[in-house]
DNA sequence: ATCGTCTTATTGTCATACCATTCGCAATAG
DNA sequence: CTATTGCGAATGGTATGACAATAAGACGAT
């Protein structure tokens, strides 16, 4: 980590795989715009043709650029592979596959977490509409009825915690909390279970910071929004020293 | 953007595709701890056997997982795909992928970088090492040499920036912000040429950054860091209206 | 006009074969 | 005895050709 010219923007160029060239060539397509969302690729056969290569090939390279979330596969006539943005949602996933697997530990994630949310409320109360307030507010009503009914989730906190980021109106913001509340929850879900009385407080919380939202108040929801996750954090660290232990328990 | 329970964390599971029910099969061995890190699948030719596929459909699904880094792949004898933690550089390179081709505009990856490099500043500010901050010195003294010399890029720019935050000492941070510089720098390589003289008053504000930085003085760094990702922002936003313009300008 | 049905383009899968790479081991040379 | 060389086997990478499944559109029968 104390490379000075930063490389990792720079990869390997070497790959001795005609499957990973094709990648290459139609990432650079794409990126280059020379192939556009919607826009239709050439079918395997016809693809392997101009490529010198065979079909089986070519379906590699679609298999990987269909898993980065680049084209879309359709079959039948008038399929092929399509390319595609991709969605808010194969982003957060990606992107909780991604932090689930890899070395980061929760408690990392969780602090990474927690510089973002508390970052964003300045631009969330900024830019609250009032359907987005009262949107929030219902959330919350919804929340502590489930609460007295003893069926309050992590779900529900991270649903809470979503919605609140798309208040920034910024779908970089949203996308980036919702894939944060992905591997969390996994880790966090029997903690829920381990202490259910949390939910108290986290929804008062929650109803506080909805509270200073609507009073276009910063201070006071990052005040509110810093000791909210610091709990969590708390909780996630007396839980699991890792969202993937990587000395994981014997089995 | 309005689902109340969150979905997107519950994925169609219809999938008729035997690679991919193959991927999921691998990748839920994964998650549960039944593979580990370093643990070496069959061979491509003997998971066939075992799940009643061809050769090619088990391939397909290895190339899904080396995709999303879960898994390695080595050529030879005693090659063969081996569990993969996603290394730091392939969580960029993906992060940075879904990104630059999602539907997100620059102006708002921007908006987003912003509130993650100021609101880490505490933490950075907090962690730096004497090392951190020599490197740092170093770094921007370097940079304004490069500068003098008129060779000053933007990637030496994002290099700091990313410097910076592994003073945070939290690998999500970094990676996140490492994240963000990736498709940032696509969009700004021109606008460089374009104003080159930007570049002094960079430096200088990075100088100014790691002043602060080492005189722990969280509140400055925040405000210097705000002032110069603001005149980035600007940049943007003058530059290019998107990191993958929706409407793209025609070719 | 509407509803099946056929045609056709395309992906999904298979079986087999061959090449390239790499590792381990044995034969051989010194 | 040691070091080098060379061979063989395991494994991924690619090619070929074939057939099945699917979906869109054309076409025809009612």
């Amino acid at each position: 980590m104390s490379e000075r010219s930063d490389p990792g923007l720079y990869q390997a160029v070497s790959t001795n795989r005609m499957s990973e060239a094709i990648v290459e060539q139609i990432r650079a397509l794409i990126r280059g715009d020379r192939l556009r969302l919607g826009d239709r690729l050439p079918s395997e056969r016809d693809l392997g043709e101009r490529m010198g290569v065979s079909r089986v090939t070519v379906r590699e390279a679609l298999r990987v650029l269909e898993a980065g979330g680049l084209v879309e596969i359709r079959v039948g006539a008038k399929g092929g592979a399509f390319v595609t943005a991709p969605s808010s949602a194969k982003i957060g996933t990606g992107l909780a596959d991604l932090l689930s697997l890899s070395p980061l530990t929760a408690p990392e994630v969780t602090e990474a977490r927690q510089v973002f949310e508390v970052g964003m409320l300045p631009l969330v109360v900024e830019r609250a509409t009032d359907e987005d307030v009262a949107e929030l507010r219902a959330m919350v009503k919804e929340h502590q009825a489930a609460l007295r009914a003893g069926e309050y989730t992590m779900a529900m906190s991270a649903a809470f915690h979503v919605r609140l980021a798309a208040c920034a109106h910024n779908t970089a913001i949203e996308t980036l909390v919702r894939s944060f509340h992905g591997p969390l929850l996994m880790s966090l879900r029997e903690a829920q279970v381990a202490a259910p009385l949390m939910g108290h407080r986290g929804t008062a919380e929650h109803r506080d910071i909805v509270a200073a939202v609507a009073a276009r108040d910063a201070g006071r929801a990052e005040e509110i929004m810093t000791t909210h996750l610091r709990r969590t954090a708390r909780r996630v660290a007396t839980t699991a020293d890792g969202v993937r232990s990587p000395a994981a328990a014997p089995r």
